[in-house]
DNA sequence: TTTTATTATCTTGTATACATTCTAGCTTTA
DNA sequence: TAAAGCTAGAATGTATACAAGATAATAAAA
């Protein structure tokens, strides 16, 4: 049998998917014993997926204890945005002179699909994925793999808490507002303009995500953590 | 016995600071029995810290296949010191208001220490350190965690390279000058500035050892590395 | 002689067993 | 009753054994 992936990889890719569509909340600790039997396979491979994802800041362990999937405060996720928006901020700025005439065609489709999807009403799940497509149509297109790779690093860590993100219809508006000024200054050539404006516009989102985890903070967020923390096993 | 730090760690520490000082120069494979019996533990530990090497990005590897110290080419080393140039200049961006007076003493104390050791003619390797440690207390001086963590982690990657990097006499007075400059921007409050010339001056210095290492591949750069690869065992 | 197959050897990936450390529940004591 | 210490159970860290894939050397064929 000629296996191209290794277990170990399978695993890997498993409890990440998981900790993303939100199965695996922030804060709950996981078993090797447990997912080992759960995944059918050793503890080894099990182990060496722990090893990658703690290395990657999903996951968090000190010595003999068990990994537990990274919980954020509020200090780490502000900062968090703050990075990404400088990191996103300063491939705006390239991608306004590095973009080929096919990227840019890309980038103005995604944000014409958007306008047609707020005219219409349409789902915002697709808006919110529109969204994403838009910043990382920029990012890519600053052509410097190890800035998009930093950019996509630090996304990731904030991807468990963007399913609290809800689309309110002023936020949608607003959010195009801001994309339409992003495209103007990179189809202008204005770099430090689309620098900045992507930048404050990240670093809003951030706000905004953080406002309503804190707000949401009082009851729900509280207690299903732990609950579910309990629940969780094989 | 009570052991705070793991055998794996211990393994990641020494593999670590061969690459760093040279002993495994980028190129070189790994094999994990040898570095098993070198180390007088089994191949499981070395298995880990291979693994966390990897998601650092010191070492690459495929499935089936031994683990390599990182090669950069010479694009994306360009890349590397283009991205680290933009989260060095947010950082001092951040830091000419968020440093806290201590910070700035510090700061500035190594600097001046760095103008002493040129005008006394000291050591270059003295000043090249110095001159780490004025990027260092600016990176830090952000205060953002985040921001701290990324840059460290470039810095890491570009680590192994530098030891080719030769200080000329003029090339460390171009430096103190570039210093200088960035010193006023941030003491006279002037946070734009500050970025535009930490990140110029990232970037030059980026320039300059890239270029050392174009000049310097003909020969002994294309040699040395098989050869001490072959003799690397045990 | 050069190139292609084939096999032997070695290396990595995984499973399992054991050692060490942590955790939780109980007992003891203030 | 509450707090500290101890003991039993469980989980992690490491070693070893085995399986599956890669490497290299040898043999066969062009």
């Amino acid at each position: 049998m000629e296996r191209e992936t290794t277990q170990a990889d399978t695993v890997r890719l498993a409890i990440e998917s998981e900790i993303f569509d939100g199965s695996l909340i922030p804060g709950t600790s996981l078993e090797e014993g447990r997912l080992a039997t759960r995944f059918g396979v050793s503890r080894t491979p099990v182990r060496e997926a722990i090893t990658q994802l703690v290395q990657a800041g999903l996951l968090s362990k000190s010595a003999h204890r068990r990994a537990v999937v990274s919980e954020l405060d509020p200090g780490t996720l502000l900062d968090l945005f703050e990075a990404l928006s400088e990191l996103e901020g300063s491939a705006a700025f390239l991608s306004t002179t590095r973009m080929s005439l096919s990227e840019k065609q890309h980038l103005v489709s995604i944000h014409e699909s958007a306008a047609d999807n707020l005219r219409n009403q349409g789902d915002p799940n697709d808006y919110a994925k529109l969204g994403s497509a838009f910043h990382h149509a920029i990012v890519r297109g600053c052509h410097n793999k190890i800035l998009i790779e930093t950019t996509d690093w630090l996304s990731l860590r904030v991807l468990p808490y963007r399913r609290f993100q809800v689309m309110t219809p002023g936020r949608l508006k607003k959010n195009q507002v801001d994309h339409d000024a992003i495209i103007s200054a990179m189809v202008e050539g204005h770099a430090e303009g689309a620098r900045q404006a992507l930048q404050r516009h990240t670093l809003e989102q951030g706000d905004a995500l953080m406002r309503f985890i804190a707000s949401n903070k009082k009851k729900p967020f509280e207690r299903l953590p732990r609950a579910v923390n309990e629940e969780y096993s094989v």
